[in-house]
DNA sequence: ATCACAATACTTTTT
DNA sequence: GTATTGTGAT
């Protein structure tokens, strides 16, 4: 049986499974996505299920790609016919599929946060609440954690003044969602569970459709999420769970590892499967994870072996503050790849806060060395691109107020505030959203309007509701790139956004990519397209192709390994951070995600601090992380950061400014000389000059083309002139 | 109505 | 130090 080749018996065991309850506890690198995708092959090819009966969540988008195209190599054909994707995803298709008799339609937007936000803003104000005394985020989070709770607004405890006023915002925020056709995450879920616990003819339906479903990532399930799989699965579940406790990381996202407890109470009969053998890290790497986690109070022990051997010792690092961190990292990659001890590809970077992947960029572009920074929010979440989408939301669903006052005046067409006001008050006059009243308007629709529009205001507003209805009309039948190239040319986009300075060009270019990504959107379809852009995950973003070191944030690396891993700012405040210094949970889950990233290498670790950090603009003096104590000296080379005193720190301190005092003063190179460089070869400089203590150097490369390198940290070697 | 500048919070992690 | 919001001038 060639679906068992290559597995260890526990992993077989999992595999073959007899169908009902199983619950998988798989510590990190124990092939739990391997066990999962066999298992979605078995059930097609031992227990002749049907693709099509075979539900498998994932938590990101890539994980669910990267598993139907395992399970089709496994299987020699096709699992399309899988219904595979995250949570949210799913629960979207299923929602659009049954909106019948729920109080939005099919055409739903699905909100992001920053929507999300600005919605709790306007109830806020039509409430009369100051945003400065209750602050939008703070209700919002306490908003988003009711409705992962299943917590309906009725519900929702009003016991204090902050529960009072987030339950009144509460209710309205959830009205307002319903009156813009929009959904966001949580509702996905939430409006999936009512639907199928008050409707049982649908219930049942479902229930016979999927017989088999599997679940990864299980630790990280909400109760909503853990609801809804309960709800799928009666009564007699074929469920299969694969999950590490010690890996929860989303606690502050609403996940409960104690689902996992949970599942065990509600499936008594549960088949409980342990993987414990480690097929990814050395053991060094495997026994400082293992220190640091069995510092937790009150979790069950495991013991995480290998037979890959001890492997390289940990190397800890102090630098002086972040820039200097970074430079620490460009070169010990650089080192690494030149001795041929690693690709640059087997590079990862982890940290705690995307703010800290700025120096970081800064050190590898001036090294004049590529890089992959993972991360998707902050394309999407982009000024223009959020422009761009909003038409397109608008487009699909005219009743999305949200995004039609982002874009009603953008770019500039003659209707400003006063103008909105008029409109948003007629629009509540008459019942209805006020991209209707536009649409109406275009139409010639004047009379219920009469007197109310000025005739400048009226005009623009006509004009405007005839552009979105032509919008509507062709979206139609054009796929959606086409459709952003109308939209762009009938609003004079371009000119608007590109002004000509740098800014301008770049964000044009932004506007190029999200257009090139709609062209290779292969469906077409405005809705999928849309859903796809709302429920990006940051991983989504890790491009394949280029051997270039990746950076990302602790919890983005989740799921991945690496041969070579730095995981950086292992300081008090950064990481373990700040906002989990009062809450005992919130520490442990720190704790975690420190084991999270230390079993994420295969080969060597580095753990790096600095001595100093900027926040907010002013550096302080910062302390070792806490964490960093934990790690057994015998497991590690380099500094003891965790036992140096403030006098040694000084100390190097001054040694440190010492020697970059003795930076170039005046230019080493000149324009013309002709060099060569260990990577981009020969090439002829056409511009150099001083910033602070380095040398910045425009090179013409034969082959690479214009680069900007810093002398200090490249290498050029000066051929003639 | 629009732009330029200034003051002001603000940074955890993300579907 | 930066993104966002508010204010005042054009």
């Amino acid at each position: 049986m060639d679906l068992l080749e290559g597995l260890n018996p526990q992993q077989r065991q999992a595999v073959t499974a007899a169908p009902g309850p199983v619950l998988v506890l798989a510590g990190p690198g124990s092939g739990k996505t391997r066990v999962l995708t066999h298992r979605l092959a078995y059930l097609v090819r031992q227990l002749t299920a049907h693709p099509t009966e075979i539900m498998a969540v994932t938590f990101t988008n890539k994980a669910a790609r990267e598993m139907t195209s395992r399970a089709a190599t496994l299987l020699g054909g096709s699992m399309s016919a899988v219904s595979l994707g995250t949570f949210h995803a799913l629960c979207a298709r299923l929602l659009r599929r049954e909106a019948d008799g729920l109080p939005f339609t099919r055409t739903f937007v699905i909100f992001d946060e920053a929507d999300q936000l600005a919605l709790v803003r306007q109830a806020l104000k039509t409430l009369d609440l100051d945003p400065r005394q209750v602050q939008p985020g703070k209700v919002h989070a306490a908003i988003s954690a009711a409705k992962n709770e299943l917590v309906e607004p009725e519900a929702f405890p009003a016991s204090t003044y902050f529960g009072e006023i987030t339950r009144r915002v509460y209710e309205r925020y959830q009205r307002l969602l319903i009156s813009n056709n929009a959904l966001d995450f949580d509702d996905l879920l939430l409006w999936t569970v009512r639907l199928l616990r008050e409707n049982a003819d649908l219930r049942a339906r479902y229930q016979r459709h999927y017989p088999h479903i599997l679940v990864d990532e299980f630790q990280d399930t909400n109760t909503a999420q853990y609801e809804l799989l309960r709800l799928l699965t009666a009564p007699q579940p074929d469920l299969f769970v694969v999950g590490d406790p010690d890996q929860s990381i989303y606690r502050w996202r609403g996940a409960d590892y104690r689902n996992v407890l949970r599942f065990q109470e509600d499936f008594p009969t549960a088949e409980v499967i342990l993987l414990e053998q480690n097929y990814r890290s050395t053991q060094t790497i495997l026994d400082a994870a293992m220190a640091v986690i069995d510092r937790q109070p009150g979790r069950h022990r495991k013991q995480l072996f290998t037979d890959r051997g001890r492997g390289l010792r940990i190397v800890l690092h102090e630098a002086y503050d972040e820039a200097d961190e970074a430079q620490f990292v460009v070169e010990t990659i650089a080192s690494l790849t030149a001795t041929g001890e690693a690709d640059p590809g087997d590079c990862t970077v982890m940290y705690r806060t995307n703010a800290q992947s700025r120096p970081l960029e800064e050190a590898f572009f001036k090294a004049g060395l590529p890089y992959r920074l993972v991360g998707a929010q902050r394309f999407y979440g982009r000024r223009e691109i959020k422009d761009l989408i909003a038409y397109l939301r608008l487009i699909q669903n005219p009743d999305d107020q949200v995004s039609l006052l982002r874009i009603l005046n953008t770019p500039p067409r003659g209707m400003g505030d006063k103008t909105i006001q008029v409109l948003l008050e007629a629009a509540e006059r008459a019942g209805i959203s006020p991209g209707r009243v536009l649409l109406d308007l275009a139409r010639g629709d004047q009379a219920e309007y009469a007197g109310v529009f000025g005739g400048r205001a009226g005009a623009a507003m006509a004009g405007f509701g005839r552009n979105l209805a032509g919008w509507f009309e062709i979206a139609q039948s054009l796929p959606v790139a086409e459709l952003i190239d109308r939209l762009i040319r009938d609003t004079g986009y371009q000119a608007y956004i590109d002004d000509g300075t740098e800014e301008g060009t770049e964000r044009w270019e932004n506007v190029e990519e999200l257009h090139r990504a709609a062209i290779d959107f292969s469906e077409g379809a405005l809705t999928a397209f849309l859903e796809q852009v709302a429920l990006v995950s940051d991983q989504d973003t890790l491009s394949e192709s280029l051997d270039a070191p990746t950076l990302l944030t602790l919890h983005a690396a989740k799921g991945l390994e690496f041969p070579v891993v730095f995981i950086l700012g292992l300081d008090e405040g950064v990481f373990p951070h700040q906002r989990s210094f009062e809450d005992k949970e919130a520490m442990a889950e720190e704790r975690r995600l420190f084991y999270v990233g230390i079993t994420r290498t295969q080969d060597r670790l580095f753990l790096v601090r600095c001595f100093r950090r900027a926040q907010y603009g002013t550096s302080g003096v910062t302390d070792p992380s806490r964490f960093l104590q934990d790690i057994p000296a015998d497991l590690t080379e380099g500094g003891q950061p965790g036992r140096q005193t403030r006098e040694q720190a000084s100390f190097e301190r001054q040694t440190r400014w010492d020697s970059l005092s003795a930076a170039p003063s005046e230019p080493r190179y000149r324009a013309g000389m002709r060099v060569r460089h260990p990577t981009f070869g020969e090439g002829v400089i056409q511009e150099t000059r001083l910033d602070r203590d380095d040398e910045i150097v425009t090179v013409e490369f034969e082959a690479a083309g214009p680069k900007r390198l810093s002398a200090s940290l490249s290498r050029l070697e000066v051929l003639e002139g």
